[in-house]
DNA sequence: GCCTATCATGAAAGCGCTTACATTTATATC
DNA sequence: GATATAAATGTAAGCGCTTTCATGATAGGC
């Protein structure tokens, strides 16, 4: 690979000369632009970015710690994250943090030594009081999907407390009154909340809470399978079914149909998140939607806008959830 | 951030001695290593890896090219070659592609550029002669998924003709004379190969092909929906059909609901890939597995072998796929 | 045409590390 | 205890770039 140096020497010019036309910084001459811009092309120069990293301390990289990269929802949101960056020139560098609170700080310490100029974080473990001083330290990153106090302008997060009353309420207006709830992991701050969200609807509606119908799953497909079949051993009747999140649903919805419970009619089950394939399941189904893409692309904004000072209007913290009706309920 | 120098300094020792206890690359006194590390922990001392990587010409990055960082196959692929690196203490750098020829060759370019010590390819649109010139630059790379002539020892594939055989055979097995075949974008290396199965295992039951039970779709769900709307339109009779993957084969069973085919009694479908949620379809997806996390796996190990030297024993090139049946044949 | 203000360019230091080579120190041999 | 040998440590030159500061070129004003 050809070295500034080399261009520098083709060119006729000082290596200094060469640096600006890359990087546009400081005006040069049109002719001297070009005799340098010609010798790039015949050496097929690319500047060597980990050089201009360390003399310019700036990676332009941008760190992402999701809990999985796999699944429907991060990948998602991977996606319209790598897209917005690689538009801006920045590329990324991703790691997973698993849910678990030693491998998210680990992970964290990880991109920060990699230089990156800014995270995005996605983290589920680690506490509040860890993250402010993140924030303290003056490194620039983004909280998404998790309001902490204190930092409130670092968080893009969806208003799950609405979205699990919309779902509960939707069920209700459609007369169920016996309603039993599939929980994400309770010490998961958005699986609090749309219980949370859940509870409130019933409470509007006048409709006393079941303990019998409640369980708390995974957030996986086997939360559904397990949580369904545990509420009908359970024997209280339901007629209704909200889960913590769509995969939960499509578990559920497995279900139902080996124990022949048809849905809707005897069984209407709502979801959330409103993954890619939420309609893939028979019937399709109802869901909340989560603008995964959009929270994606605004988390990245926020680091356009604070660490390169790209200008960027307005900046959305909250966002909230909509009902997705389909053939489920 | 600490420098090596300030440690060096408060250590009492060269600057030298620090990298050497860092990297465990030449013998350090106990007493000494002991002093340097008490002296790292003091100052909360992390090497600059973009300084390690200037000065090493290595910087302990993979990248990754894929299709698309969203969607189930890829999810599990990334996944997968994530957690080989990080186990190995590298991370990944990763671009999408959109399987557009001069995305695809901007980003190995853009990785390249990023000192990547080598790159995971999952290309499907720039050419052989690439990848070939590309190879002998002396660029470490593995290709996914594709088996390119003269470079097949970086390839690490699946027998996609053997997994599309496998498809009609059960299909044949099971008494289905004719079957219809909703392909991928065939311009694509593995809807070929896959189709070419198809063919073959047509031929080897003395079945002629029919041309109106063939459909093009575009691997996505879209595909396989307006593929079974296309080929129930023809009225050419089928009592099975052949998916080139679970996304358009899940697009195919929603129209079948819809016009009220039975799945498998009226209509048999087989799907290909085995993504995560194949079992989410109702009936549940009879599929061919393409044992993608193992793919990813090997490519990763591919990489560890030979640019880290990492003592890894047998490196597998072709994968071979296996019928997985469900619900849905 | 001379002086000053402006613009373009060059020279050189340094970003934080690795590593070849030189030097010092410890160990073994007789 | 002197010498040869091996082991540990130090010295300093880069890696390829950015950026400050100094210098040379160019133009404007009178």
């Amino acid at each position: 690979m050809a070295t500034i140096y080399e261009v520098s020497k083709l060119a006729g010019v000082s290596l200094a000369t060469v640096s600006r036309v890359i990087n546009n910084t400081v005006p040069v001459r049109e002719a001297t632009k070009l005799k340098v811009e010609a010798a790039m092309r015949e050496l097929g120069y690319r500047p060597n970015s980990v050089a201009q990293s360390l003399a310019s301390n700036r990676s332009n990289s941008i760190g992402i710690l999701v809990s999985e990269l796999g699944g429907p929802f991060y990948g998602e949101l991977l996606s319209r994250i790598e897209a917005e960056f690689r538009a801006a020139g920045k590329h990324v560098i991703i790691a997973a943090g698993h849910s678990d609170a030693a491998l998210e700080r680990d992970s964290i310490e990880f991109l920060q030594s990699r230089s990156c100029d800014g995270l995005i974080l996605h983290v589920e473990s680690v506490d509040d009081e860890y993250l402010c001083k993140l924030a303290e330290s003056g490194l620039p990153f983004v909280l998404i999907n998790r309001m902490v106090e204190g930092i409130a302008d670092r968080c893009v997060t969806l208003d799950n407390e609405r979205g699990g009353y919309l779902a509960t309420e939707h069920l209700l207006q459609q007369g169920h009154r016996d309603i039993a709830y599939i929980a994400g992991p309770m010490w998961k701050h958005d699986s609090q909340e749309r219980y949370k969200g859940h509870q409130d609807a019933l409470k509007d509606f006048g409709v006393a809470e079941n303990p019998a119908l409640f369980f708390e799953g995974d957030f996986q497909e086997t939360g559904g399978v397990n949580g369904l079949n545990h509420l009908l051993k359970q024997g209280a009747p339901f007629s209704a079914l909200v889960c913590g999140n769509d995969e939960m649903a499509s578990g559920a919805i497995t279900v139902a149909h080996e124990v022949g419970l048809e849905i809707p009619e005897q069984l209407a089950v709502i979801g959330f998140d409103n993954i890619n394939f939420s309609h893939y399941t028979y019937p399709k189904l109802t869901t909340i939607d989560y603008p995964v893409a959009e929270i994606g692309q605004m988390a990245a904004r926020w680091i356009l806008k604070r660490v390169y000072h790209r200008p960027i209007d307005e900046l959305k913290a909250v966002f909230t959830p909509e009902l997705i009706v389909r053939d489920s309920t």
